[in-house]
DNA sequence: GTTTGAATCGAACGATCGCTCTAGAGGCAG
DNA sequence: CTGCCTCTAGAGCGATCGTTCGATTCAAAC
């Protein structure tokens, strides 16, 4: 969102960092620039040349800053991603009916995915790329929110709300309303986040009553 | 490990054989082994070599059969992802109830989907590499599959089955349930693929109905 | 027997990859 | 002024990238 506005400001003549006066240092240009390569074309479809030219700034820097490729990877993810599961535990925190609390949970989902796209989707593009260590953070979130959501719907199994015993393909298929909005959503379309968001919950939430008997 | 016991012995003016066709030429085992390395790592994410080594056969042979790497990707999206919308059509060919149409239109995508899993899941991941020829497909196709969804969405509108009006959304909402199981499902689980079928089946049908009003 | 052509290999090309090294520029403490 | 530290640039390293080329094998065609 600012990447392109505080991208012009330091181009061509190579000025050196000011970090704290215009808000954004040159490490953090780097990290939206890298945002948005590693977002859209994927860990190995990035070169660190690609966010350095993309500067105007060297590579050494990067390496600088961050120590590897990886490494600045993992800095993206760790102020961000790493973050989503105790979002989404925040959001449950004073719901007890476990209808509302479902619902809370999807729509806070869909608020931190709205602010955190581009990071979002560096979890789900390309995956096998990465050190052993890397990979195990994208894991763990996709794990921890996989264990929230079934925790969730096994509330709402017990409330009769759900009625199938798996669970776990349920809380996939709500996963991926979510998640897939990822992709086509760009926030040029006509309609505000927030309709686009009740629309979501709304399918959903009907979904979540499963296969018709007979 | 296969590739140097396979000597084909085709007719020389005929053009390469076609897959399944006898048993596996080296030209489908380059194939399959491209498929394997493309749906898990991307396409800028597989070297011509990792295909090369992995059957431990030349990289001149993949420029003498497929030209270049883009070709090689492209040829895998001819004979599979490029037939999608004319199956998702010929599953709705002798159906007329809306709500049958759709159904049957889900669960022939959910079929394709099984079969096809690799080379679908090419499609999803990292899509700004090839060159503007290559991308074509891939938005092609989706943009058809959209269309189609969208246009059996109207007809359930007309029947009342679907109340909102944003059936682009809610077309996308159906889309990520399907296109979501590509990555959640590795048919290792306990449960045969027609049981997962009827779940997502059942969670995307009362979907529809959308948000309950007040 | 000769020719043809598809199939395959190994070497090598230029480009790009992630990354390291050295050095200079500028601020700040002594 | 001197030394130290942070930030930055640029050259260059070895490895790997996609691709090309020449040569060889081998079976079918003539």
């Amino acid at each position: 969102m600012t990447a392109a506005s505080t991208r012009n400001r330091r181009t061509a003549a190579a000025p050196p960092a000011r970090p704290g006066e215009d808000g954004a240092s040159s490490r953090d240009v780097l990290l939206q620039t890298a945002l948005d390569f590693f977002s859209t074309r994927g860990f190995s479809g990035t070169s660190i040349r690609d966010i350095a030219n993309a500067l105007g700034v060297s590579v050494s820097n990067i390496y600088h800053y961050f120590g590897s490729k990886e490494g600045l990877w993992l800095e993206i993810m760790e102020y961000s991603v790493k973050t989503l599961p105790a979002r989404l535990e925040g959001a449950l925190a004073d719901v007890t009916d476990p209808l509302a609390r479902f619902e809370a949970l999807v729509k806070a989902h869909l608020t931190v995915s709205t602010s955190y796209q581009r990071e979002l989707r560096m979890i789900f593009i390309e995956q096998d790329r990465l050190t052993v260590g890397g990979d195990k953070i994208n894991h763990d979130v996709q794990r921890q929110v996989l264990a929230i959501y079934i925790r969730e719907l096994e509330a709402l199994r017990a409330a009769g709300i759900v009625r199938t015993e798996h669970l776990k393909i349920l809380a996939f298929n709500v996963l991926g309303v979510i998640n897939w909005q990822l992709r086509w959503y760009h926030g040029d379309g006509p309609l505000p986040a927030d309709d686009v968001h009740r629309e979501i919950i709304g399918f959903i939430l009907n979904g979540l009553h499963g296969p018709t008997p007979g």
